[in-house]
DNA sequence: GTTATATCGATATCAGTATATCGATATGCT
DNA sequence: AGCATATCGATATACTGATATCGATATAAC
């Protein structure tokens, strides 16, 4: 598929907390950062830091100081996209939907809500955060307006597999989630399930691990 | 330190989604379910579906049937503590703090939220979903009247550190964490790191990688 | 200027998870 | 009843990601 070497899931997942460090440590004035202080920072492996870096960077890190913050900085920015704003669509105006778009926290992500729909006609118009309430009629029209190729939703798990299949035919390449249940999409289509009760179970098995060891 | 066989996160996660489709099917009157039939649903593999029952089930699966429904859904539950409430308490409350607090879907989860707390003295005394909002002095005090073990945060990036220390003082074992950043925890506490910023990396990533190969 | 050392990058190893293979068997079908 | 087959569980293999090793080197300290 892709030409150049593929990425894993779980350094994708570590660049965007790289990221946040190294902007707060260049806020605070540092020029050099090394592997090694960035892995004790999170409590890990230097040289797993540095094979993430490795695949995002070209440059390369210098003996005994290590990379140069700045630089590293946009590099990570440059790979997560975080330059250029993808566009985003969103159903289901909630409670979880009404906080999503009052959040001011994805901006900076690169992803600008553009769009919000619902089915409960009682919303229709209300805005939120700027964001205009549309009916599911204008699902298509309104999309079609925008480049939006992301949609999130936050509908009740009843209603969100249909819900996605609508957004796939209206030319959305991208969804996230927020529904309790595994939506499952065409090969074209990248999903993404921010299963609460997944995380949760994780936390509670730990949870009751450590507990135990004692 | 735990003497039954240690079970993987990965399959940790995957059980809450058998879970929900189990009991589903269990709802439209199926008495049996194959690991073939449960992969096919969530584009698993069917072998990986049946290593993950084994660990949580000890009921071995007839051949050409399968396994009965209503017996995995027990085993899954029991596994994942979904019979016994563990309770919380949550940090921040704003408007995801809030939204977590209104929520009714934790409870089918084992999760009970039974205090919150926020730092703004406007909030102190509001009742949200039966809740009412503490300042943080009482946090000690009102945690310790309780049997929380969890401590849910969602307060804003530069305080959630310092949240997450005082939780821990308070004989908090699990931390559930909402805001941006990669909280560090002693280690006989369980941290689960909510990022959402992780999670729209991989989501534009793989929209990305799809985007390209076409 | 010389030396000691922290860090880098490349390569090798290890660990853990996912998938493949295969014999056994219970069930449905003829 | 007998046969074909879907599925199981156990074992083996393959794959992917994490960690260890090690030589090279730029920098800091003296
Ligand atoms: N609230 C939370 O804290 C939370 C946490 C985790 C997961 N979730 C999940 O997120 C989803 C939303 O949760 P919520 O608390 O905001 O629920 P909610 O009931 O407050 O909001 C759901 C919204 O979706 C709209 N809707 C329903 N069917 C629709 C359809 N077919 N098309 C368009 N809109 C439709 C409703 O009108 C409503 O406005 C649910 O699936 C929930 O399980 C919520
Ligand atoms: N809102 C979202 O959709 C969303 C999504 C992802 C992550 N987050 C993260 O979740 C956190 C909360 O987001 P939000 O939108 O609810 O923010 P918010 O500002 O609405 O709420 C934060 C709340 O925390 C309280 N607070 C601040 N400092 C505190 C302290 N030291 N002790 C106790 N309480 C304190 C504030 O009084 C406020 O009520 C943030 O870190 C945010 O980045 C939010």
């Amino acid at each position: 598929m892709s030409n150049s070497k593929e990425v894993s899931k779980s350094t994708i997942e570590r660049l965007p907390k790289y990221l946040r460090y190294l902007i707060e440590i260049d806020k605070m004035g540092a020029v050099d950062i090394s592997s090694t202080t960035i892995a004790e920072h999170f409590n890990f492996n230097p040289i797993q830091v540095r094979k993430d870096i490795a695949q995002v960077s070209k440059k390369s890190g210098k003996p005994k100081t290590g990379f140069k913050v700045k630089e590293l900085i946009k590099d990570i920015q440059n790979f997560l996209g975080y330059n250029n704003y993808s566009e985003a669509v969103i159903v289901g105006c909630g409670g979880l939907g009404k906080t999503l778009m009052a959040y001011s926290g994805f901006l900076s992500l690169g992803l600008k809500i553009v769009a919000a729909f619902d089915s409960n006609p009682a919303l229709f118009g209300l805005e939120v955060n700027g964001l205009k309430i549309h009916s599911m009629e204008e699902l298509d029209a309104v999309i079609n307006k925008t480049s939006a190729k992301i949609g999130i939703i936050t509908v009740p798990r009843e209603s969100a597999q249909q819900v996605c299949d609508r957004l796939i035919e209206c030319g959305i390449k991208g969804i996230w989630n927020f529904a309790p249940l595994h939506l499952v999409v065409p090969s074209d289509v990248a999903i993404r399930n921010e299963d609460m009760a997944a995380s949760l179970a994780v936390l509670s098995y730990e949870l009751a691990a450590k507990q135990k060891s004692d």
